[in-house]
RNA sequence: CGGGGCGUGGCUCAGCUUGGUAGAGCGUUGCGUUCGGGACGCAAAGGUCGGAGGUUCAAAUCCUCUCGCCCCGACCA
């Protein structure tokens, strides 16, 4: 297959080796006059001229842009949009893009994975077969449609299913593994609320791989490769990142670990600590039990008229010196499964939070939402707010955090409206409820490991890594022969890169007041040589001598020729977010330049013949 | 899904309450003057006011429906 690679300077024959112009000449543009000018050999491979690439900046942002990377992007005429969630990229940004895939592939196949490409059309029945089509079409958030007979496809959100089908069908011995595919591509998914830009569009480029071996070891090692690969990858991009541990979600699976760019405008929250290097996403996370008071030796239950008590804070108010901490509260939840909805009753300690992806997992459930009042009426036969596991219909199943095993004396509802109960004992004076890790873990509270004080941040998730185990091949019976010549089905992790996002996530971490701050790696160019006055030969010959110098340095340089004035062109190479910036005006003649490192936006006047090193050097070369 | 808001030249918006044949800034085009921080002057192009229906002598403006976009929320009892 075709590599999309981006700056082919160093893939391209040099022109001396070929003969120049003959072979390269058709491409050209007869208007590219540097060409008959330019001392530059490389020029002879037709300068990247900006004048000639679609570059449109807006001086406003757009009015429906939230968070920088959205309002840079679009003001730097970068992405443009189409429709709710779904983005044209600019040839710039498609550089862009293409340098950050480009560093995916290098990686991975450094791993030896291979590149593969797979369709976005997929039917129905092979996600039937993996049963993964009701989760996704209750979740609402897959596209589906019909083709002409009738025939229910969808547009593939992710390739669990046509990766293992695929690849079952091809390995069939132990022999042939372990295995690893990725693709590079667009996917789709129909999300609740599209926003951010490029961070959560319902179309996006995506990386992704899956591992393919014959048992659990040679599964661990795949992982340990891809998340060696995600390291280097993200550090490439000199992005600031962290990996947590993660619920694994809809796609299922036993470990999994996140890549995250640190960035206030991340969607995900982060537990973390510095001493234990522990970390976790808020939907994962784990902490050491707060403290609660004792509730000593039980005594007798008491029924207490609490009109209008409704909430904990209430209560506390209305039960002077029984603190939250010693009371229980009971949420109602609608849970869905694949072939059954109930509402559930969850018990918490009345200081602490339930996490509802821990719940959904605990269930073993698709979905998990609060019950509306009306199930709540129906389910306890009393109002919102005095729900409780005291005389709870058989109907409807008990379940309890781990913080309240073996807790006394708890203050709780009682399924009667205007009523709670003191001194309730579970397992004396109602069912002993099933007890499971349902707590959202909170900042401030003891690391698991070392127990120093959690840390918070926000994260975008960039890349996410999963160890499926036998999950899809077990259920799309995808096996192979093992040594004993029995047929064993595929142990399987994959892994995900957003390759659209982790460039909006680079420009999140990456900007200032002017504009973008693009990281060298993924830059649209390294480096751009603007010539103020393109009319005035001097500074045209001067910046086209610049260029080829640059260019045969192997640095990503384009010329700026465009009829701008110098104000503007300043302006609008900063918001574009060149990460070295070259001007070539007045003092051409002389052979001076202005110099420009855009992150710090030192600038200061240069040598002519001084540029390429210090290109170089700013560029760490 | 629920609630709210917004759709008027390419972009950002005014006009709508109190109906009377559509505006500004930026951008674009031409000419001239400029030429180091988004220059200036003059001239010009560009909008069936998201769409459909209704009320009216007359609708961007009022009413109904519809499409699109944005934001908030989804109740911890």
């Amino acid at each position: 297959m075709r590599r999309l690679d981006v700056p082919s300077h160093r893939r391209l024959p040099r022109p001396g080796a070929i003969g120049g112009r003959a072979i390269h000449g058709c491409r050209r543009r007869p208007t590219a006059l540097g060409f008959r000018r330019s001392r530059a050999a490389a020029t002879l491979l037709a300068p990247m001229r900006l004048s000639q690439i679609l570059i449109s900046t807006l001086r406003e942002e757009p009015a429906d842009a939230e968070i920088p990377s959205h309002k840079l992007l679009a003001r730097a005429g970068l992405i443009v949009k189409t429709a709710a969630g779904v983005y044209t990229y600019s040839p710039l940004m498609w550089r862009v893009v293409k340098k950050f895939a480009q560093i995916v592939r290098e990686e991975l196949d450094r791993e030896g994975a291979n590149e593969v490409m797979l369709p976005i059309i997929q039917p129905k029945e092979l996600w039937v077969s993996s049963g993964r089509w009701e989760r996704y079409v209750t979740d609402g958030i897959m596209f589906t449609l019909k083709d002409r007979k009738g025939s229910e496809m969808c547009l593939g959100p992710t390739h669990e299913e046509v990766m293992t089908s695929f690849v079952s069908a091809q390995v069939n011995s132990y022999k042939q593994m372990p295995v690893n595919c990725y693709q590079i591509q667009d996917k789709f998914r129909d999300e609740i609320r599209p926003r951010f830009g490029l961070m959560r569009g319902r179309e996006f480029v995506m990386m992704d791989a899956y591992s393919f071996d014959a048992d659990e070891a040679g599964l661990d090692v795949a992982y340990q490769k891809m998340r060696a690969a995600y390291c280097r990858i993200f550090e490439r991009c000199g992005l600031e990142y962290t990996v947590v541990q993660a619920d694994s979600g809809a796609i299922g699976g036993a470990g999994s670990e996140e890549f995250m760019v640190i960035a206030d405008s991340g969607e995900d929250a982060i537990l973390f600590c510095r001493s234990s290097g522990y970390a976790a996403n808020v939907e994962k996370a784990t902490s050491k039990l707060p403290d609660a008071p004792a509730g000593g030796e039980p005594e007798a239950m008491q029924k207490i008229a609490t009109p209008d008590v409704k909430t904990v804070a209430q209560l506390e108010q209305f039960f002077p010196g029984w603190v939250s901490g010693r009371m229980a509260k009971t949420v109602l939840y609608h849970v869905t499964w694949k072939n059954k909805e109930k509402v559930v009753a969850v018990m918490m300690r009345g200081d602490l939070e339930i996490n509802e992806v821990k719940l959904t997992n605990a269930l073993d459930a698709l979905k998990v939402r609060l019950a509306t009042e009306d199930e709540i009426k129906k389910a306890t036969g009393a109002d919102v707010g005095f729900a409780g596991p005291v005389g709870l219909s058989e109907e409807v199943p008990l379940l309890a955090d781990e913080s309240l095993r073996e807790r006394t004396n708890l203050l709780t509802g009682c399924n009667e409206t205007g009523f709670h109960c003191l001194n309730v004992n579970l397992g004396r004076d109602c069912r002993m409820p099933s007890f499971k890790d349902l707590r959202t873990a909170r900042a401030g509270e003891g690391c698991p490991v070392s127990g120093e004080p959690l840390e918070e941040a926000r994260g975008i998730e960039v890349g996410h890594i999963f160890k499926l185990g036998t999950k899809y091949s077990k259920a799309m019976s995808a096996t192979f022969m093992d040594q004993s010549g029995k047929p064993t089905p595929f142990v399987m992790g994959c892994y995900g890169i957003g390759v659209s996002r982790t460039p909006a996530s680079a420009v999140e971490q990456n900007h200032d007041m002017k504009g973008i701050v693009w990281p060298p790696a993924i830059a649209p160019f390294e480096c751009v040589v603007a010539m103020l006055d393109p009319k005035r030969d001097e500074q045209q010959a001067l910046a086209e001598q610049l260029y080829g110098e640059l260019k045969d340095a192997g640095v990503d340089v384009c010329l700026d020729d465009r009829p701008m004035s110098p104000g503007a062109k300043f302006k609008d190479n900063e918001l574009i977010g060149f990460p070295v910036q070259v001007f070539v005006g007045r003092k051409a003649a002389e052979g001076q330049v202005e110099f420009l490192v855009r992150k710090g936006m030192q600038k200061d006047e240069c040598a002519a013949g001084d540029v390429k090193a210090r290109v170089l050097a700013a560029l760490g070369r």
